[in-house]
This record gives structure tokens, C-alpha cells and sequence, in this order.
DNA sequence: CATCTCCTTGGAATGATTATAAATACATTA
DNA sequence: TAATGTATTTATAATCATTCCAAGGAGATG
């Protein structure tokens, strides 16, 4: 059990954050730290169930001053919508195309000769394509694969 | 001068990309090759006084348009609206916090670890902070340069 | 308990983009 | 050149994510 997701250990990283450790704030950060990447619409369905009067407008400025406070980290990966982070780490990202699963990936070293004379204070490295289980259930689709059993899905 | 610019130029490009060279496309693509990384509102504000009956509509249907069929790119880079490119070649962004303007940068060889076994299709680059321009400009308003001159304004 | 400040809410407003339907231009054939 | 069919453009309405705003609520402080 990882310690990191209790809730007096995320109320203590709120705190520590320099913000207040409102309910909303610690719950939305305990989504966060328990699904990855969703965006505004799917934190507030999801916590809806739990807390009936939660408002959009609360998950989009909770959202906001916790990406302030540097807790996490706003995603934008050209699709409808913005996604959010808890992982504020320097970290590449992948989406996969046909199943929408956002990846963390490390991030290389980059070495970006022109660069000289710029004052860099942030960087974004986004992949897009197809993640390893969507192409085996593609290559299995094309018929390449005969006597392949369909994979499970899992989330 | 350069003769990509000229009119048959464009139109044989576009033709040669398998659309019609029709005059919105052709002033699109043309407005785009002197222009850094308009919005489609900056097209349309500018294209409409020569092409007064214009719509944005039609900035928008066009550019999609162009960019599917691969003459230009579409660049997102978080600020409000999108950015179209006539630059296709694979390469990376840096934006000016101060000034707001967009700077091509030739992408780096880029080797990221866990990225195996993802088939990856599409990948951006971006960068923002300060450019030379504005960096020397807020330096000088720091008061840490006396005597020194401000640099012209060059667009 | 009184007060102050910050948080949350619900709904309206905004702004970029897309959809729709009508009008226009273009290309092809007669 | 006129007729016809298709693609393009236009104007406007619709959509969707996000922000704004005004009012109510909760918690801390005195």
C-alpha cells in the first residue's frame, strides 16, 4: 500500500504547497495521484459521486491552484480538452490514437543546437502513434495473425 | 527574391499536393510562407482587405484543408487559438512569454528510452521563455546595464 | 458569537472552432 | 457559349471547453 495516497499525507503535501487543504483540493488531488492524466470533465463525474454538489467550475479552479501551487501539472495533448498530472517531474508524454491512454515517458536528454541565447523556462515533448497492446489488437485485425487469441482488454 | 513566393509557384504546389489552386487556398498558403505562425484570425484580418468578402470560415475550412493535405501544419501551442505553419518539416518551437512570438528550431536527434514497442507516428517539440529580444529588453529594464542603449525594434 | 477571508457553487459569458445551408465559382460537356 | 454538376465559399448558428461573476457557505480569528 503506498503510503503517498493517504489522506493526511496528502493533506500534509497541500499544506506544505503553501495552500490550504480544502476538501475539494485533497480529493481532487487523490484523483489525480490514482488515474492518470483525466481531464476536468472526468474528475468531476468521477468525484461527483461522492461529493453531489462538486461543480465544474470548482475541479477547473482547484485544477488551476494546485498546477500554481506546483503540485500538478497541466496537459494539453491537442485533443478536446486539457488533461492534468500529478507527476511534476520533467517527463515526456505519448498518446496512443486509437485508444486515447496518455504514457509518461522519461525524458531524453535534449540538445537542441539554435537554442544558444534563449531563455528556456519550459519544455514539452509529446509522442503520438499507437501503444503496444492497440497494435497487437491492429496487427491481429488485419488478418497478419491467424490463431492469435484476442488479448484481454485491461485498463 | 525568392520564387517560391511567386503566384504560379504556389498554385503548381498546390496542385502538385492534389488540391485545387483555388484563391482562397492560393492567398492562405501565400499569406502563410511571409508570415511566421499566424492564427487564423490574423489571416483573416489581413487577407480581408484585399479579399473583402472573405470569411473566417473559410480561414479555417482552407487551412484544415492545406494541412491535410500536407502543404502546411498545424501547431498548437497552448496560448489561445492555434498556430498554422508552412514549414513541414520535422521541427521544434520556442515561444516568447514577452513577446509572443514563435521561433523554428531544427529538431534535435531525440533517443527516449520506453519508447519501445510504441509505434510511434508524430512527435513536437516546444519550448517557451524568453527570446534573445525580449531577454536584452528586460535586462536593460532591470536597471543591471546601465548605458546601454535599447536595441531597435526589428518585427 | 461576530467578523473576515477564502472556497465553492450555479449559471451566464466568452472565445475558438465546426456545422449547416444557401450562394457562388469552376470545370465539363453539349 | 449555354447547361449542368461539382467543389468552394459565405454567413450564421451551434458547440464545446473554459472562465467569469455574484451569491452563499465554511472555517479561522478575535
Amino acid at each position: 500500500m503506498n503510503n503517498s495516497l493517504s489522506y493526511s499525507h496528502l493533506v500534509d503535501r497541500i499544506k506544505d504547497a503553501g495552500v490550504r487543504p480544502s476538501n475539494v483540493r485533497v480529493h481532487i488531488l487523490k484523483y489525480l495521484e490514482e488515474h492518470s492524466h483525466p481531464t476536468a470533465e472526468q474528475i468531476y463525474t468521477a468525484l461527483r459521486e461522492t461529493m453531489p454538489t462538486l461543480s465544474l467550475a470548482s475541479v477547473y479552479n482547484t485544477a488551476t491552484a494546485l498546477a500554481e501551487a506546483g503540485l500538478i501539472r497541466v496537459l494539453g495533448m491537442n485533443g478536446a480538452g486539457v488533461h492534468y498530472d500529478c507527476n511534476t517531474h520533467q517527463h515526456a508524454h505519448f498518446q496512443c490514437e486509437l485508444c486515447g491512454k496518455i504514457f509518461d515517458m522519461d525524458m531524453p536528454g535534449i540538445d537542441c543546437p539554435g537554442l544558444e541565447g534563449f531563455n528556456v523556462k519550459k519544455m514539452d515533448l509529446r509522442f503520438w502513434g499507437v501503444c503496444p497492446h492497440c497494435d497487437a489488437l491492429a496487427q491481429a485485425a488485419t488478418g497478419l495473425y491467424f490463431g492469435e487469441s484476442e488479448e484481454d482488454e485491461k485498463q
